[in-house]
Order: C-alpha cells, then structure tokens, then sequence
DNA sequence: TATGAATGAGAGTTCATTCAT
DNA sequence: AATGAATGAACTCTCATTCAT
C-alpha cells in the first residue's frame, strides 16, 4: 500500500492488509470473513490475530491507514505553500494520481459505507482532511476565483463527482486511466466556477 | 416506501420491505441480521420467511423495488416528452424531490456497495435508467446546449456530484432540505456546461 | 384405510389419516412434515389439530390402526377355531392379503422403525398378535407338524423372510402381486418345516 | 467401525461417524440432530462441519462405509472362489458374524429406510453387493442344489428370515449371540432348499 | 367447523477467535 | 513466530403449533 504506514510494519502485517484491502474493497468489510483475508494473505488464519487482536481492529487499520495516505498524498507541503488557484489545481492532480495508482484503496474508501466496524476516532484523519479542503476552498473564494456558497458542499460536489467517475469505471470494468479525465478536471473546475491557471501541469 | 410496488402488495410485507430498507441503509445488508429485520418491523423472525425465501431475496426485492421507485419518479412521461434541455432540468428536478421524500432509499442506493447479494438481473433496472439519463444527455449534447465528451461520464459526475451532496448530508446529521439546493442545481449545470433555460421552476 | 376403525370415525379425520400413512410409509414420520400432510389431504394445517392433539398423536393413530388393522385381518375367528396347521395356513393367507390389499400400511409398519413418537402403549397391539401368533405356532410344535426351536424365533424368520419380498418389491417398484407368492409360501413353509396340508385353498 | 474405512480416516471423524452410527441407529437419520452427535463424539458442534459438508454428508458416508464394510465382510475372495454350495455358507456365517460383532451398523443398515438422505449413487454397493450374492444363488440353482425360483426372491427370503431374528433380537433386549443361530441356519437353508454340505465349519 | 397467517423454539450451519503444537 | 484444528456463540432458516377470523 501507499507510504504513511504506520510504525510498526512487518512484511506479514504488509501482507495482511494488502489482501484484506483488497477483499474489504470486493465485498466489504461484514461481507469478508478472517480465514478468507489470511488465504490471500498466504498464511494461516491464527496469524492474523498476532498482528490485529481482532476483525474490527484489521478494519480499522486498513481503512485508516488507507485514508491517511490519501490525505498525505492530496494535501502535500506544496499545497499548503501555494496560493488557493494552485493548490485547487495540486489537490486535483493527487487525487486522480491516487486514484490511478491505488484504485482499490480508493474505491474501498469511497464507495462504501463504514460505519459498521470504525470506531468515532477513525474518522479524526477524514476530518482534517475535510477542514483542510475546505479551507483551501475558502480561501479561494475569499479570492475570488471560485463560486460563492457553502465550501463544504462545493467540496462534496466536487469531490463527488469525480467519485461519481471511479464508480462507473469499477461497473464497467473500464480502467480510470482510459477515461478523459481532463475532460473531467474542467467539468469539475467549472462546477466549483474555478478561473484563472487551472493544470497545474499547463505551461 | 414510494409507489411502483410490486404487485402482491400485503400490509406485513410492506412493514417488511420497510423496515429492511432502512436498516439495510444504516448497517448494509451484510451487517444486518434478520431477527433484527423482524424485531423493527414489529413481528416474529418466521414471519419475513412466509414472505421471502430468504435474506437475499429480501435484499433483492428492497433494492429493485427502491431503485424502480427511483427510476419511475425520475423518468416520467414529461421527460420523456420534453425537449433534452427541459428534460435535463426536469429529471433533475426529479432527483432531488426523491431525494428529500425517501433520504433512506436513497443513500441505501447510492452510497453503498451491493455486489453481495443482487444476481445481475437485479442490475437491469439501473441499466434501464442509466440509458435513458445517457441519451437525454447525448440529445443535448448533439443540440449543443451540453459540454462534449462521453455522456456516461458526464451523467456519472453530475449524478455524483449531487450523491456527494446527500453523503455529507447524512454524515453531518443536516437534512438534505437545509442545503442550498438551487447553488447545488447551479453548479451541477455549471458541470455539465447546459446553457439555456435551467430551472424547471423558473418563469 | 382398513376396517378396525376407531370409534370417533369422520371424513376428514379418516382422509388425514390416509394421508398421513402414505407420507409416513414414503419418508418416515420424522421425515414428515405437518403442511405436507394437510396438503395430501386437501385440507388446512390448523384442521389436522381438531382431529389430533399434535403430530404425534397422529403418528401413534396411524400406528396403531394400522397395526390393529394387521392383527384384525391376520387373527380371525376362523384362525383361533382352526387347528395349528390350518391356522398357520390361514394365517399367511390374510398376511399375504393385507400385504396385497394394503401395501402403504404394511410397509409403513414393517419397514421402519418407530421408537422416536410411539409410547410404549402404543406395542400392546403388536404384543398381542405376537403372542397369538406363537401360541399357534407352539401348538403345532406340539403336534409335530412344525420344526423344534424358540417359536418366537421361527416366528421372526418366518414373517421376516415375507418382509424381505415385500422390501425387495417397493425397492424394485414392482408390485407384489407379480411375484411367485405360492412359491414364497412353500419356501416358508419349509422353513418352518411345516408338514402336511399346506395352502389353505388346495382342494 | 469395520475396516474398508475410506482413506481420509481421523482419529475425530472416527469417532463423528462412530456417534452418528449410534444415534441414527436408535432414532434414524431424520429423528437426529447434530447436536446431539456431537455431543456423543465429544466434540463442539462446529467440529463436525470440519469433517463433513453437512448433516446428508454425514449420514452418507456412514451409510455407505457401513454397507462397504458389510459388502466386505460378506463376499471375501474366499467366497468368491469357493463352488456355489460352500459358498452360501460362507456367505452365512460371515453375515452372523458381522451382525454380532456390529449390531448397530446392521441395524441402522437393515431395519430403516434411507430414502431421505442418500442420493441415488450410494446405492451403488447395495446393487453390487446384491449382484454378487443373486449370482451365487443363480449357480446353485444350476447346480440344482437349491430351491427353484427367482434367486432375488430366494435372497431377499433367505436374508430377511436373518433381518427378522436381528429385528426380534433388537426389540426384546436379548443379545444375537444367545439365540440359537445354529438353528436359524438350518432352517433357513431349508428356506432356500439347500442340500449337500451346509455348514462351513461342518467336518 | 375449518382456515392459514403468524409465531418462536429449535434445527442446521457459519465463522471470529483460541490455543496446543 | 506461525500454524490450523477445534470451539461455540450467533447466524439463517424450518416447522409444529396457535388463534383470530
């Protein structure tokens, strides 16, 4: 998985999360059951439980581990660093990146429902994420260079809609890399009304 | 739950499909057990039995009755009869009125993964509408009033745009019927690029 | 069903009861269950409990009719009149007879075992013609028409060996009354090492 | 049980089979429940999905090794190559001797009817067996050292005379061995009307 | 009197977790 | 440290029985 691992890393717990990961991600996390991760994982079930005292705590590993490094690979120091246009535009660019590079981290964070197994803590990473977001997004506005009203809400439309095309792509079987998706960065820039230097990668 | 029911209709199995709709919706369908089922629908476990064969034709029937609901509330006579820029509007339209009458139906479709217990046929009723949002979207487009590029994933950014909307509706514990739903509407034009008369309601 | 009826005799009581013993004779009374039985006998689940206090007491009715209905036809008057040769003659006459006439019951009786809803009551029929059964068999001991040895013994071979065609006949599906039943009858007779006049309808 | 155990032999699904034998044996197939299997075997309930799929499983794999033992202990390479009359009493001696060493798998095996958990291939060594044992007969016969007739008659008479002493045996407590089984040979061989040299054991 | 929808105890089965090896 | 057989609580489902109609 992505970097931002947690501390204590081991090739068996490394392999343990990959596969249940990708199993949280194929059935959701109530849908997998333990003797299945540690099939995929290559080990013996008991293994599992000297790495994760139980099934939820493995969850809540994965889907924290999952979501910290999507937060640290969207809002890096270069995005704290730049003025609000750019960082829109940086922010865009790591997410796609991730999405591309990860999907089923991506697809596992976004498309379910994790109520079920996390406890009120594991969503801390996905609130500071939000408020950093939403901050930039002010700012932005506060510029100027992007539409009025709720940031918050310009922010889940925004984001929304680009999860609206990991979707279709994980239906149909199409990878997100086929797609269009600066056709999607512009739909997206003109849905939050951006102006001015869009790409970050533009001359 | 909203019209479009199936035919053998009964007061239990509606208090059945409802209650399962909804707990499926807080906990999925994997979390929820079915002593649970029957407890909120204020009858014996025995009892969902003499109605469905089992848990996943359960399943099934609140999905396909849900995701019916929402295709007939939202493809109606009208738009199919209106020209694609009144049609975009009206369907829109459509969406969010679902949206605020059945919040549950509706995250429990949208926001969630439902590989698990639906057999494909299950999915005919999401292509149906699918094909049908695409072609008023290829029509616009072809009118010129809508951006270009893949209608589907023009469709999948608008609809997800206003899914990521109702998620953090629900996260936030905020009624969809707080927000701002005309900036919404605004923005999701702004996306799909439609110019020309937007809103249904407007003079 | 056979004569022997028990007092309280109706209609519907009496098409429960036929059903129930086709059932029990197909798929053991354990292997039965009480939908199945009102169904064979066209009527609703909650009629067969005005007729029986519960499956059990259906099974023992089924039972012990039968079984009565066996001794009935088996031990007639003209059997206790007889002397012990005839009597013997007549008896495997009426066995045979029930068998033909009767071969859901006799099957039913014979094939199975029936410890898991019969209380011990329930034996006192099947005692009874036992009993009568050996004491003609002593009787012919005595009169040297018939092999030394525990009556009883001879007994359980005798009428086990007519059990074993019966078997073989609902394991092959062809009906009993196609066997060679007089060449049965003398290999019988040899085994009980009965001496002078055999069939009871020889001239 | 018996040897001819099935390759995948365990010291626990020995005992499983060894438990379910008992209890199917006294309360059939249908009249058991897994609970109590495991209970007798001294294992969790959970133990026997270990071993067997299901409860059908189950009761299949003791029906057939149960059969596949008796099948063995019968028909020897012994019998197989001894002449038509020796044969026979082989056959004889080798079935009291399994009845008495394994009264409950003979019971189980003989005194019930299993159509409602084996599938039609487990039949398979009944048939075989069967065969084997109608063509000795069959040879006799053309020997002319046996009775005329259907040998599947004769068979069915012969082995039912021995079902029905076991039978008898079972209901009044009293153990096969005390019973005269010398005399149940001998008369049963006059069943099939054997002549010539009948006891295998005879000088 | 007859019905059959409703019940809930108990059946068969699954699976997160333990622990002797 | 790693294993996987064993466990038993909890799951899905069945069916004998009840009772309002």
């Amino acid at each position: 998985m992505p970097p931002s691992a947690t501390a204590d890393e081991t090739p068996l717990r490394r392999k343990l999360m990959d596969a249940a990961l990708e199993l949280f991600d194929e059935r959701t996390w109530d849908g997998t059951n333990v003797p299945e991760i540690a099939a995929r994982a290559g080990v013996a079930v008991g293994t599992i439980y000297r790495y994760f005292p139980n099934k939820q705590a493995l969850g809540e590993a994965v889907f924290t581990e999952a979501k910290a490094a999507f937060a640290d690979a969207v809002v890096t120091d270069a995005v704290r660093a730049a003025d609000p246009v750019t960082a829109i535009g940086l922010v865009w660019h790591h997410q796609v990146a991730f999405a591309l590079a990860y999907p089923q981290a991506f697809s596992f964070l976004e498309h379910q429902v994790h109520g079920s197994y996390l406890r009120p803590q594991a969503y801390e990473v996905v609130h500071r994420l939000d408020a950093e977001l939403v901050e930039i997004l002010r700012a932005a506005q506060a510029a100027g260079a992007v539409r009025a009203g709720d940031p918050q809400v310009l922010l889940s439309m925004a984001f929304g809609a680009f999860v609206g095309v990991t979707k279709h792509s994980r239906a149909s079987g199409v990878p997100l890399g086929e797609y269009d998706l600066e056709g999607v960065r512009e739909a997206v820039m003109s849905l939050i009304g951006l102006t001015g230097p869009g790409s970050p990668d533009a001359a």
